[in-house]
DNA sequence: CATGAATGAGCCTTCATTCAT
DNA sequence: AATGAATGAAGGCTCATTCAT
């Protein structure tokens, strides 16, 4: 009879996105996901079993799919600089395309050994991933080379969710910066 | 009157920079800081009006603490290279010496205007800080570099963190990967 | 149609016996007696209107089938010693048989008139019972002797439902002594 | 500057044992409890960790008045029937004065280690000083004897709960009757 | 200045009951 | 008749904050 089949697990990860996203784990009441997902309270309750769970399962899920995209996109790469690139681009346009979901990644409930364990596996996952494309160009050190590289861009990142005047434009500028940076660092500029 | 000033603030603050850092800003109770303090709990709001006010106090002498000793460490260094030792070598051992205080930086709360304030005021001086060295040295965009020079260091730190054995000579690693890679880039080694 | 016919009804009063029996009325789940009886939780609902109506329902069925026992052991006592007996042996035998079901008679709810109006009939049922023998035999004041008679075996039965090794052997002393002391009394004893 | 100290405690314990009392453990809830103490909800758990621990609270303090004040009564009786006379006396006006609070024996919370200990102490010394008197007297089976005897009591003790003309005259009858049978069962009548 | 007993708004979670299928 | 996903009222408990002493 109905045509429009409510997946309401879908109606209530997104509704808890988009809430702890913007406000924080603390400051989201259940009832306020349960309103806009618009589904009542107690439903909640049958997809997951606190708070705590839902949180997990929508960072997870946000995981996931960072994860799947970088590595699908990665596979049409083959230079260490076209990898470094996609590597970057698609760390800033993540937040280029969340600049409203900041809190998401900031404010979550401490001491849940689920969040944390997946915390940690996406951190692993992240962070091997790039570490491996350093090895495979026989980058010495991958795995702080990977971890610098990240942190670079987490950092110029921030530009993104501080400044409302961010621009696409000014995305490409960081890629490239970024890029030049890590391979050739700041001394040739120095030396020029 | 009594010649033996109780310097209950700086009791507050230790007892708070503890609790807060230690359990986050949620999982800390009032009571439990006035407790360790060693305070009634109707005293802390004798020198602050709210939790979160306490929590911003403490955040902003940790920012203070940390500028300050940075800058004043700074000035005995002259070559670009020397600068970027200290600094990278004051980010990490910052992070060394508080192990245990990690929730102090990952869960603040959310929406209070007077923290957000603090912790972009406290990132606009830190980044140009370092900015000021680039530019000082001659070297162009000297902002984006100084953020992915703290991005480097702020993601290499979170070794430190989550590693329990983590030494100093790890940590000396580290000081010396940064500037390395920092200077020259991962080029030269693949060119090597 | 269905030549062997469900007997849900049965079904779901012997699931709710046990578990209100074992749990007692709040500590027991709609949810849990439905898959117990291994039906929906929704059928319930199809045979009794409410919680209460279903614990009502189950505690008068057990009275009945307690009643009716009694009376027709009864009927092939003639002396007041045989019928005495035999009351106290019905009478500690049916905890002696459900030990684990003790809640059902310790955890009910309370304020519901259906099932204080079957309670009350019960006692009247059970004690009149009573009463009548001692009539029939003569006694003054039946009604008192009745009730004493009951409550010295309602205490008795403690024993059962605390001690784990409770015997058969344990069971019948208690009925001989329950007997002799309501037709002696202690004074006897005194008295030898 | 107050001149009516206001003992919340006792405020509290009151209000619960009347509101417990009245309605049940499930019924009463802890919002009622504070409303009656003229207190804030709040309040209730600077005194109590829970709604548990407040029942099991007022029915120990209910039991430790009820035995103190029967083993103060007993140490004025010396002949056998006197001691049996006080006991029931005692232990029928003891619902004679709580008539409007039957609900406080019934319907208690269940699965709480603290209250089912208490009720067992409250049994074990309840039975144990009646059997002592039994055993003071040279009868045998002391134990079960005051069994008995306290179960003739609470089940003649029911009439003062659902008969809302029972009179002092009652009272007196069932404590004269309750001696009498105990002591000199009822075969005597039989043989009259 | 200092106290800590008292407050009460607020939130997570439960579970009897309903109703569209 | 049977289902079980969905509902939503209800209640125990927490804890930042206040204020009379």
């Amino acid at each position: 009879m109905s045509y429009a089949q409510a997946p309401k697990l879908s109606l209530i990860l997104d509704a808890a996105y988009e809430l702890f996203g913007s406000n924080g784990f603390y400051e989201t009441k259940m009832s306020e996901i349960a309103e806009k997902a618009g589904i009542a309270k107690g439903t909640l309750y049958l997809y997951f079993n606190s708070k705590e769970q839902l949180f997990t399962a929508i960072t997870v899920r946000d995981f996931e799919q960072y994860a799947a995209e970088l590595e699908f996109g990665l596979q049409k790469c083959h230079l260490l600089m076209e990898k470094l690139q996609f590597v970057a681009e698609h760390h800033l346009r993540y937040y280029f395309n969340r600049k409203q979901y900041t809190n998401l990644f900031f404010k979550a409930p401490n001491n849940d050994p689920e969040l944390m364990k997946a915390l940690g596996a996406f951190m692993y996952r992240y962070t091997h991933l790039i570490a491996n494309i350093m090895d495979t160009h026989g980058l010495s050190e991958p795995m702080l080379l990977a971890k610098s590289y990240a942190g670079m861009l987490d950092m110029l990142k921030m530009d993104i969710l501080f400044s409302p005047t961010f621009t696409e434009t000014d995305l490409q500028q960081r890629v490239h910066f970024s890029v030049d940076l890590f391979m050739n660092g700041c001394a040739v500029q120095a030396r020029a």
